[in-house]
RNA sequence: GCCGACAUAGCUCAGUGGCUAGAGCGGCUGUUUUGUAAACAGCGGGUCGUGGGUUCGAAUCCCUCUGUCGGCUCCA
């Protein structure tokens, strides 16, 4: 899902591509060559090497050949040829990927999987004639079947590294011979390049794996398994301040909080379409009482419909908003698993709003004012994605209220101003949606929160509501969540603030230490420490046999907002010199507070969740 | 699930067939009583992820399982 990139950059890389797999074929002639297309930041050339396997070992020889190849400046020529002289040229050249490549060209026309497919089935496609002459691309000894486009020569093609080597499936498709598939990045300028590497430099040191072990946040056992996360108390003070936060913004836009069981029987799923579509990824749960087929719940918009099934609803009452942050558990494949990006249990902070027709456009604006101010006060800036539907038939409902919920959608995304862009095939079975992509503090863009239509589910649950003339109609479901996952959102906001959580939401706001050991120090910080409990504040006391240095460097690597010490002076009556870690001071300034003043400014920030300090 | 790499103390990591497996940090104890990013000394701490195999001998070689990481694929 690459952006698109210029011409000239994309040129650049689809070059260095055909010099990568040049170079490996010099060192290794007897590679077979799949394809090497351009990704986003750079590009990839999946190789078989038969018996051998790349290894990381290995880049060094092959930049130093790539190398070579640049500094000759090769031109880069296009050859047409009829596609049968060119599948004899696969065979000769012992190439059976290009081969295969070369005979679905010469059979439908493309090599793209999707629409191989529906030519199989006599679909028209697009690129439906068949192609007579094919294109290929030569620098030096290297010929690659290739539509280009190419930068001229083979000095022109900027600043790149060699990154990793993955397996890959030749085409994508398991059961298929596995490939390696070596990644290069790529920019117009080794300044640009560097920029980027230092990116994921920075990227790394925020990875929340690393985070979440350094800050105390959140744990993984082995006998507890694989993608179950386990929250310390310092990752549920975290994970329950911005649950608040978002239960809050809903509350407030009237969202009642309900609450359901972690199961149910499969009925659900069959009769709410889930079953259909995702029967192989819920967890099956077994009675030993009754002959029940019970599942864990993998959503809850099913049992929400419950909800508002349980008795007649009037026209009056709509919009009936039911709003609930909950687990649930699904049986992801275990090569997905990762940290907190993707798990198995996994919080969502979800809400399900019933509407008449009329009701639509607030209820998206509204939770479209929820999200726009959730993320500003998380610093992080949004843009939205139109998930709209395909032509497949993967899709439940008629095709008219598709499109009808897809131009609300649209609709209700320009009157509220939001930078959006439009893409198929990424909508829900049941209706379209609209994705939020938040940027973090370093570039990167993450999905977050949803907004969803859905006309399908209530028809099928055949929820109803007495309209004004008396007659029964289905309500209209907007489903919604803010954080999405409340484990996927701590991945992405725990890389975002790299641990330096903003008061409000920090496990420990306020460390107190001691300047030393006597016993009217300890009791005196002790003393100030209850105080700042009563407030409702999250103080920790280090009163430890060290020196202030170390004191005040374990709480700067533990990321503590206010930092205070105490001593003589203090204890005399003096004032306060809180040490602000430095993201958050406004100003180079240090300030003295008495004892009160300084608890309360602290919690009054807290309350009103800035992200600056007011100190 | 598939391909590949990896798993040694709480953490980060040394140790590649041969004595009782090591270091730094953290922890504990003592000395010190400390003023804004590391005082000093001592002491603990490991079934070398699990189960099996090869060998006179295995952290080290082979297999199984579990878990982690990088990808593929998938993500309601």
């Amino acid at each position: 899902m690459s952006d698109k990139q210029p011409d000239q950059i994309y040129a650049m890389r689809h070059s260095l591509a055909h010099i990568m797999a040049s170079s490996i074929q010099h060192l290794w002639p007897n590679v077979k060559l799949g394809v090497g297309p351009v990704v986003e930041n750079g590009f990839y050339y999946d190789v078989d090497l038969g018996d051998e396997q790349l290894s990381e070992a290995d880049f060094a020889r092959i930049e130093a050949e790539m190398a070579k190849i640049i500094k000759a400046a090769e031109p880069f020529e296009r050859i047409e040829m009829p596609v049968l002289d060119a599948v004899s040229w696969a065979e000769q050249n012992e190439q059976p990927y290009k081969k295969e490549l070369l005979n679905d060209l010469q059979r439908a026309g493309t090599t793209v999987a999707k629409d191989l497919d529906a030519a199989t089935l006599g679909v028209a496609t697009e690129g439906d004639s068949k192609v007579e002459t094919v294109s290929f691309y030569r620098n030096g000894d290297f010929t690659d079947l290739c539509r280009g486009p190419h930068v001229e020569a083979t000095n022109k093609v900027g600043a790149f590294k060699l990154m990793r080597v993955a397996g890959a499936y030749w085409r994508g498709k398991e059961g298929n011979p596995q490939m390696q598939r070596v990644y290069g990045v790529a920019f117009a300028t080794p300044k640009e390049l560097r920029q980027y590497l230092d990116m994921l430099e920075e990227a790394k040191k925020r990875d929340h794996r690393k985070l979440g072990q350094e800050l105390d946040l959140f744990v993984f056992s082995d006998l507890v398994g694989s993608g179950l996360p386990l929250f310390t108390p310092r990752g549920t003070v975290l994970r329950e301040e911005l649950e608040r936060f978002s239960n809050e913004l809903r509350k407030s836009r009237g969202f009642d909080k309900v609450s359901i069981p972690h199961m149910t029987k499969k009925d659900l799923y069959e009769k709410s379409g889930h079953w259909a579509k995702f029967g192989d990824e819920l967890f099956l749960v077994k009675s030993q009482e009754t002959s029940d087929e019970l599942v864990l719940k993998p959503m809850n918009c099913p049992h929400h419909t419950q909800i508002y099934a349980s008795r007649p609803r009037s026209y009056r009452e709509l919009p009936i908003r039911y709003l609930d942050t909950t687990m649930v558990y699904r049986d992801e494949k275990t090569g997905e698993l990762g940290g907190l990006s993707r798990v198995r249990s996994i919080t969502q902070d979800d809400s399900h709003a019933f509407v008449r027709p009329d009701q639509i456009e607030q209820q998206i604006d509204d939770l479209l004012a929820s999200a726009d101010e959730m993320y500003s006060t998380l610093g992080m800036k949004l843009r939205v994605r139109l998930s709209w539907r395909d032509d497949s038939d993967a899709y439940l409902g008629s095709k008219e209220l598709w499109a009808s919920a897809q131009e609300q959608l649209k609709n209700a995304v320009i009157t509220n101003k939001l930078e959006y862009f439009e893409q198929e095939g990424e909508a829900a079975f049941y209706g379209p949606k609209i994705d939020f992509m938040a940027s973090d503090a370093i570039g990167r863009e993450h999905q977050v929160a949803t907004v969803q239509l859905d006309f399908v589910m209530p028809e099928r649950f055949g929820l109803e509501y007495i309209a004004e003339d008396g007659s029964a109609q289905h309500p209209i479901m907007v489903h919604c969540a803010l954080m999405g996952s409340t484990e996927r959102f701590l991945s992405v906001y725990i890389e975002h603030t790299a641990g330096r959580f903003p008061v409000w939401n920090a496990p420990e706001q306020i460390r107190l230490i001691s300047v030393n050991q006597e016993p009217e120090t300890v009791a005196f910080v002790e003393k100030i420490a209850v105080q700042a409990k009563a407030l409702g504040l999250r103080v920790s006391v280090d009163n430890s046999n060290e020196s202030v240095g170390k004191k005040i460097r374990s709480a700067e690597i533990w990321r503590v907002p206010y930092t205070v010490v105490f001593g003589e002076k203090e204890i005399g009556g003096g004032e306060l010199m809180p040490r602000i870690r430095k993201d958050l001071a406004v100003s180079e300034d240090a300030t003295s507070y008495t004892v009160t003043e300084f608890l309360k400014t602290v919690a009054n920030e807290a309350k009103m969740r800035v992200s600056k300090t007011s100190l």
